[in-house]
Parts: structure tokens; C-alpha cells; sequence
DNA sequence: AAAAGTGTGTGACTTTGTCACATTTTTTCA
DNA sequence: TGAAAAAATGTGACAAAGTCACACACTTTT
């Protein structure tokens, strides 16, 4: 084993490494390698096959990407996640493509798809484990969907800020308008004046330098409800 | 072997199914039964475990449901399709729910939730292909949100009706504005509005008792472009 | 302090979906 | 066979959300 950290690295992250042979743990360090990405690159650009992507830090952001340039964010990705898409040329039954952009700068480590491919196609254990992270995504990717499809702006964008304060444990929201439309697939425009709205309301307020401040938590919860 | 047309349709749709000892091919006949449901049937209703299910004749439609009553349709199954997400109790990763009704007179094969599940875990080549077929749909389904979220009406239409003619094998459409506007999505004024300025492009004429008739495919293909 | 860049506000407009009925066609069954 | 009922379609007014074009307001750079 050269690469110590990788490896613990590895054996951390997925489950079925410990069950690989040395033949295969060999073959999967040293087709991966530590990339660090800046705020705004393209990772992944459909088909292609980028591999396995772990993030050590910063956000990536999985999105589907229209003919005409339209972008529809399926979710995002933090430290210790990992991104089975961006290797999906090797589950054929994946038959979409998905585009991922680096949102903050980032560092990940990057397991070539050609290595992965081969191993995964060795072990049951490796495919059970890339089939289940692949389909509990696809619960997110749905739920991501049932808001679009279903449920009006205050709703939506209610959740999305109570969303936001509970993953970043303050009451504040640090994110452009443009950002947050992105990632709620909405539009800016939309999102302005409905912000508008809630400030109007008492329930936040905002100012460009502080963000959005969440002050009515209850009523919040209530329109998100 | 009991049940030798029901061990031979299995043996046809299960490709798991000659690896499976005597004792696990017993419980999966025994809990499973023949059942058919009448057009309009609602045969799975979100969480519960109604098992999987297999189309044998008739048509399926899977679809979400909003608290709302909303519904937008995912896919159809037809005879010889594989219903997995009304087992989806099953496969912990799945956390959606989905609703299954019978879009014609059907008649289906349902193995129980609980019998599959056994067999499921025993088995990784059960998981295996179950996780594929889920896969699949999942392909399936992101084709229908990049209609829904992407393209224009008439684009989606046109797709729409090509496809239905390409399944059928004619050049008739016999699905009410209703039906259709149910399949993609939409509302029922929407689809008729947009047939009736395809009539009145001379693309389709319609007909109460024939259907929508294509007149100009090229134009159609056209528009799906 | 001017210039450039980024972020936000606003009104007009388009598209799609919703609602409330009217009208037409088909089916049922007395 | 002919009402009556049911199913399917047509229509206009309206609402919600996305698009477009541009004005304005902060921040940072030089």
C-alpha cells in the first residue's frame, strides 16, 4: 500500500473497500488523484466519463442542463459526499446526462472512470454499493421534482431558507438571489420579488452585505407547511 | 414446482430466477396471485407494500400525487413490464412515493411485498436486478422531468403523439385531450388549445370517434426537434 | 473619484395552468 | 327509439411564474 492516506481515505468512504483485493485497491489509488477545482469550473460535462468523484471540501452542484442553457440544480454536494454520476458511462442503465460545477472552490479526489469500471465490474459488493447511492440520489432528485412540479413559490422558497439555517446552524443566508434561484430552479426575478415579499412581511430582512436574515422562523414554518 | 405457468412466466421475466433454490422458488409462487383490475383501479397507493407487480395484459399507469391531487405521470407499463416501486418498502434507498392505477382492464401477477423481500435479501443477484430495473426507470423518469421543465408545449406535444403512433404502429391517437394532458403532464384546455392549432395547421385533424388523426408527420418531427 | 463589475428592482409581456361554465357528442336504458 | 345522463370538448377570464430589457445601487478596483 503506498499511498496511506488515500487509502484511509478510501476505506472511510466505501464500504466494499476492506473487501477488495490488493490487485484492486492498487489499481483504484492509482488512477485517482487529489483535484482541486475553483468556485465556478465545470467538473463534469455530461457523457464524458469523469469518474468517481469525492469531495474533501468546498460544494459541488449537480444540475441537468437544457439544449438552450437552461439549468435545473438536482442537489448539492459536501464534504464526504460522494458523486456516482459523473461516472454513470459505467451504469448503462443510466441513460441521462448530468453536468456538475464546482460552486465554491473545491478539492476531491478523483477516481478515473476507466479503473473504477474495472473493478465494479468484478464485485457485487462495489455494484450493490454504487446502486444504492445512485438510487437514494434519485429519491433526492424526485424530491427536488415534487417541489418544482407541485408547489407554489412562498412555499418553496420557504423551505429552501429553513433548509439553508439548518444545515449552516445560524439564521442567516449568504447567498445571492441568482445563486438561490439556481439551486430552487426559478429565476432570479422570482426570487427578488418574493423575497421582497417576506421582507415586507417581517419575516426576513435583507441587506447585501449581511444576507438574508431569517427573523419569523414560525411563519416560516408555517408557509412551508 | 406447483404452479408450472406461473414458474415458466417467472423463469421468462426473472432473469435471477433459475439461480434460486426450490425452497425460495415455493415461497415466491405461494405468496404469489393472479389479479385483475378494472380500468381506472387504483392498485398502488404511495408507502404500502403491494409487492411486484407484473403486467400480463391491460396497461399500468405509475404516476406522483400531490397533498393536492395533482398528478404527474412517470411512465406506462405494458404487458410484460415489471412493476419494482410498489415494492418499494423493499429498497430502503427509495424514499418517494409513487402511485400505480389501471389505465385499462388489466390482469397482473403480484408478488407479495413480504415474500420478495425475503428472497431479496438473501440474494444478490435479486438486488441486482431489482436495482437495475429502478435504474432503468430512473432514466425514464428524467426524461419525462427534462419534457416537463424544458420544452414548450407544441415541442412536447408533437413528441407526444410521435410516440404514441411509433407504439402503435398506425397513425391514429385514440386518447382523450384528458388522457393526454394526464400522460404529459399538462391540463386538459392546454392539450386542446394546442391540438386545435395543430388542426388548424392541417398537422392532425380530429375527430370525436376516430381519434387524432397525424396528417403531416414530417411537420410533427418537425416540431419535436 | 471614476470606472467596472456585481447584485437588485421593476414593469411589460409570454406561456402555461386554473376555474367556471357552455356546448357537443356518445352512451345508457326506460 | 328517444330522452336523459354521462363524457368529452370549447371558451373566456384570470392567476402564477418565467422572460426580457433596462434602470439603479452597492462594492471593488485602479
Amino acid at each position: 500500500m503506498i499511498n496511506t492516506s488515500l487509502n484511509q481515505t478510501f476505506n472511510d468512504s466505501f464500504p466494499f473497500w476492506k473487501g477488495l483485493s490488493d490487485w484492486d485497491k492498487e489499481t483504484f489509488l492509482n488512477s485517482s488523484q487529489t483535484v482541486k477545482y475553483h468556485r465556478g469550473a465545470n467538473i463534469h460535462d455530461g457523457g464524458e466519463c469523469t469518474g468517481v468523484i469525492l469531495v474533501k471540501s468546498g460544494c459541488l452542484r449537480l444540475y441537468m442542463l437544457s439544449e438552450d442553457g437552461k439549468e435545473i440544480t438536482l442537489y448539492r454536494l459536501f464534504p464526504g459526499d460522494i458523486c456516482i454520476f459523473s461516472a454513470s458511462c459505467v451504469l448503462e442503465s443510466i441513460t441521462f446526462d448530468v453536468n456538475v460545477d464546482a460552486e465554491e472552490d473545491s478539492e476531491c479526489i478523483v477516481v478515473g472512470g476507466c479503473a473504477f469500471e474495472g473493478v465494479w465490474q468484478k464485485s457485487n459488493e462495489v455494484k450493490l454499493f454504487t446502486y444504492e447511492m445512485a438510487l437514494s440520489r434519485f429519491s433526492d432528485v424526485m424530491w427536488v421534482m415534487q417541489q418544482i412540479l407541485f408547489m407554489s413559490m412562498d412555499k418553496r422558497l420557504a423551505i429552501f431558507l429553513l433548509d439553508e439555517i439548518s444545515k449552516s446552524g445560524g439564521d442567516t443566508v449568504k447567498l445571492t438571489h441568482e445563486q438561490i434561484a439556481k439551486y430552487m430552479g426559478s429565476a432570479r426575478e422570482v426570487v427578488s420579488r418574493m423575497l421582497k415579499y417576506f421582507a415586507s412581511e417581517g419575516i426576513v430582512s435583507a441587506s447585501r452585505s449581511e444576507g438574508i436574515k431569517i427573523l419569523d422562523k414560525k411563519r416560516l414554518r408555517n408557509l412551508a407547511t
